[in-house]
Formats: C-alpha cells, structure tokens, sequence
DNA sequence: CCAGCCTCTTCCGCTCAGTGGAAGCTTGTG
DNA sequence: CACAAGCTTCCACTGAGCGGAAGAGGCTGG
C-alpha cells in the first residue's frame, strides 16, 4: 500500500524549523541528506520542505546542489533585536577603541548560560580568536562572560558556577573563586582573563548599561601578550561602553 | 458547525514564511494581530504559528506582547553567505579604509536589481547616510550600484536601465546616458555619484573580484561635501578591494 | 460603573494538506 | 556495466491543521 505512518505530534511548523535548526556554525553548506539526516526527518518529507524554503529565498541551492542559508533568512535575521539596535548604537564606539588600541575588540550579551558575540573588530595582523560574531562562549572563562555573569540573576550565576567547563589549563573552575572573582568584578568594574579562553589571549571587558537600566551587554578587548598595562584599556573602555549605554533607548534589553 | 472553509493550496511552510515576511526594515515589532494582517492569515492561524515559532526562539515577545525577531533566527541568518564569507574576509579592509579616510565605508553585493549593503562603517560623527546592514538601494543611482550593474548580466543591465526611478533630481534617469556611464566604470575601474541617491552625499566605488572570477561585489565610500579629491580615495578603495578579492576563495560568488 | 472596542487566547469537529515508503532517475565509481 | 549513493517524483491514506466563534482581559470615554 502507498500511505504512510506518519509520526504523531509533530507539527509542520516544527519540522520546518527542524530544518533550519540543521545549520549552525560548523555546519553552514548542507547536502539534502545531510539536511534530513541532521534534522531527524525522511527524505522525502526534508525534500519538500526544503523546496519550499527556497522558493521563498530562505535556502539558496549552490550549483552542487549544496543548500546554504538564503538571503532572505540573512535579512529577516537582520531585524534582531540584539543585532539591530544594540549593534548599530554600538559600531561607531568599537570603531573608537579598536582605532586607539589596535586590539581586538567584542561586543556581546548573555544568552543563558553563554556569551554570545554580537560583534567584533579584529586587525587584519592580530591572530584569530576564537570568536566571531554570532558565536557563543561559556560565561566564566571570558572577560565579557565574567561582566555579563556578574550581573546575571542569581539563578544563572548558580547554574553558571555548577561545574564550570575546563576549556584551558588555566581555566578558573572553582566555584568559590569564580564566586569571589564576580564579586571583585561588580566592585572593580571590569574583568579580566589570562588565557582562560584562549592560549595566548589576555583580555579585559567592562558592563554596558543603558541609562536607569541594568547591564545589558559588555564591551571588551583581547590582546595576544600578557601585557601589564593590561588595566590601562580599561578607562577606554570605559568612555567607550558608557557611550553606548547613554545612546541605548532607556530600559533597553537585549532578548 | 465548527469546520471552515480552509484556504486551499497554501501549505503550512508558506504560511510559517509569510509570517517571518510579515517583519521588514520598517516592520521590526509587530503585534499579533499586526502579523495576521501582514501574513494575510486569520488571527487563531497567525496565533498558532507565532506561538510554535517563539517557542522555537524564532520570534521573542515584549512584555508589552509586541513579537520581533528572535535570536535563534539572529543565529541562522548569520549563516547566510553573504554575511559569512564576504563580511568575514572584508571586515578587517573596510576598516582599514575607513582608518585611513575617515570617511564613511560601504560593502555591497548585486541583489536582482538592488544593491544590498552586506556591511558599512559610519563614523559616529558622520552625518547618518541612508544606507544601512542589510538595506537595499537602486543601482543605478549609488557608486556601489553603478560597479555592480557595470558588470552584470545584459538582461539585468536592460532590467535596471527601464525607467529607472528619480531619488534626488541629481538622479541620472536617462537609459543612454546611464549606459555610457556604465561603460565608462568598466574601462576606468571606479564609478562615481554626486547626490544621485541622497542630498548631500558624494561617492566612489571599485570592484571586488575573487582570483579568477568575475565581479562578486563592490567596495565604496561615502563622503559629505563635494571634495575635488574624491578621485584620490580610489587608489585607497582598490588597494582594499584586491586584498579582499584575494582572500575570497576562488570562484566565490554570493547567495 | 458599564458599554464599546480592541487584542489576545482557547475551543473543536470537519477535511484536505501533508505524509513517507517505494519506484524511478541521475551521477559517480571501480 | 553493475552498483551505490543521492536526489526527485508518485500516490492513497489519515490526523494535523484549520478558522469561525466564543470567552477572557484591557483600555477608553461617557
């Protein structure tokens, strides 16, 4: 017989996101299959639905018959929230730090129990980090992680300290001195790591607040030698994040 | 009778997609019922769908119940390529221009009959210039548009050259004279614009080429008075405009 | 305090859009 | 030329999706 066992309880909606849920950083050019495989759905079905994405322009089809995200999603993606408003205040003053210090400089918020990148400016000479825009780190091995944790609801400082992820020797998992850590940070200001993160990565990060608001974002640097006037950055910093907070619309959130 | 008298051949992805189309440049808050109107659906099926995509992380919701874009599809977007690759690559040139030249920045690719700023740097200073990420602006009256379109396909040339739109009255509307101009950028290398699009804006514009490959997008820059010197900023554009076509992997091309 | 209006949420039985196994097709490989 | 792997098309069964309607909540003006 033709007909089919259609599995229960899941929604068209659901599997259409399914689909765009295949794609992540380390996956941005999938096959058909590779899209069905990675999204749990037969082929025939993933097939459809991804005909029907790129007719709309969410999915482009490469000559290979690679599927890759369309511009259309580029677009709709585009209007976020923290890319629009927080990255558009923002530019112009990473444009400002990174001009005066060389450095590499972020911008990023918390999403959960992460950092996420919102936007960075790197030198075309500095080494790779890690991050890149739209990238996500764990809260207590980064300088903006650190900021964004030690103004995060106690809850999330609690689920954040419970077992700590060791990324690099020199990764602080201590929950009593990360604990100790956040507090020195709300009092300081500032934050900083040395090579927690990243090998050969020193940096520092200050909280961003809009005005009457919390923080809602952080600003921070990344330099590739342990330098001692480090904490020198910080007053640029500073200038650079109160900047941006005064131009964020009063109670502005990230989201 | 309960029942209805469901709108035939629409399927449950569209409505998904005319739900996300329903947000715009202009449109980046909307109410449910907002969204209803804009996807043409009825309100319980626009509810449903918004409630699975913000369950998803698709949509966010505002205390104040207002839906915008969420960061999961911040997150997918991000992966399109023309943000990915292009932006990756030129990020790190287009601030060096602008360090250089102090002036207004813009990267953009050909889309249909648009040119579409993949990405810009705008000194916090500068007077704001219309464009912005993700914009799109006709291409016969931007520098970056007049690149473009001197290198495109015969039937997007003949396509843009049709009645095309007045912006400012500096706007070149005549098809013939356009044609020449366009020719004009292909032996010269550059193209220019003097208040075409926007009041009070004077720019320039080279193309970007991977190795071996054809026009893929278009390096410019955007300065505020007519200055006699515009033309001395194109050995500065070009010089750019080569280090990213280099680092493009061979063959590039967007979408 | 209520009427009027708006937006949002929930309900429910009918029905056709969606389903997925299978067959056919294309392309690459040994 | 057989075989495999990936893609496309086909089709009949069926439950997920549909949307009108009613209810809930909120705001405004009389």
């Amino acid at each position: 017989m033709a007909g089919n066992a259609r599995e229960p309880g899941v929604s068209v909606a659901s599997r259409v996101l399914a689909v765009l849920g295949a794609f992540d950083a380390s996956h941005d050019r999938l096959t058909l299959s590779e899209i069905a495989r990675r999204s749990g759905q037969p082929l025939a079905t993933a097939h459809r639905l991804v005909a029907e994405l790129e007719r709309w322009g969410g999915l482009t089809r490469a000559d290979d018959g690679v599927y890759g995200i369309g511009r259309r999603l580029w677009d709709v993606g585009t209007l976020a929230r923290v890319e629009r408003d927080l990255r558009d205040v923002a530019s112009p003053f990473l444009q400002d730090v990174h001009r005066t210090t060389r450095e590499t400089v972020h911008l990023a918020v918390r999403d959960g129990l992460h950092a996420l990148y919102v936007d960075r400016l790197v030198d075309r000479t500095t080494a790779q980090v890690l991050s890149r825009a739209g990238a996500r780190l764990p809260l207590h091995a980064t300088a903006v992680g650190k900021v964004l944790l030690a103004h995060a609801p106690g809850d999330v400082v609690r689920a954040a300290l419970t077992d700590p992820v060791r990324v690099t020797p020199h990764t602080i998992t201590e929950p009593g001195r990360l604990h100790r850590e956040l507090a020195e940070v709300r009092r300081r200001g500032s934050a900083r790591t040395a090579e927690e993160m990243t090998p050969g990565a020193w940096s520092v990060a200050v909280p961003i607040a809009p005005p009457g608001g919390g923080v809602v974002a952080s600003l921070g640097i990344v330099v590739a030698s342990p330098r001692r006037d480090l904490v020198r950055l910080v007053p640029v910093l500073q200038v650079a994040a109160n900047g941006i907070g005064r131009e964020l619309p009063p109670g502005w959130a990230p989201t």
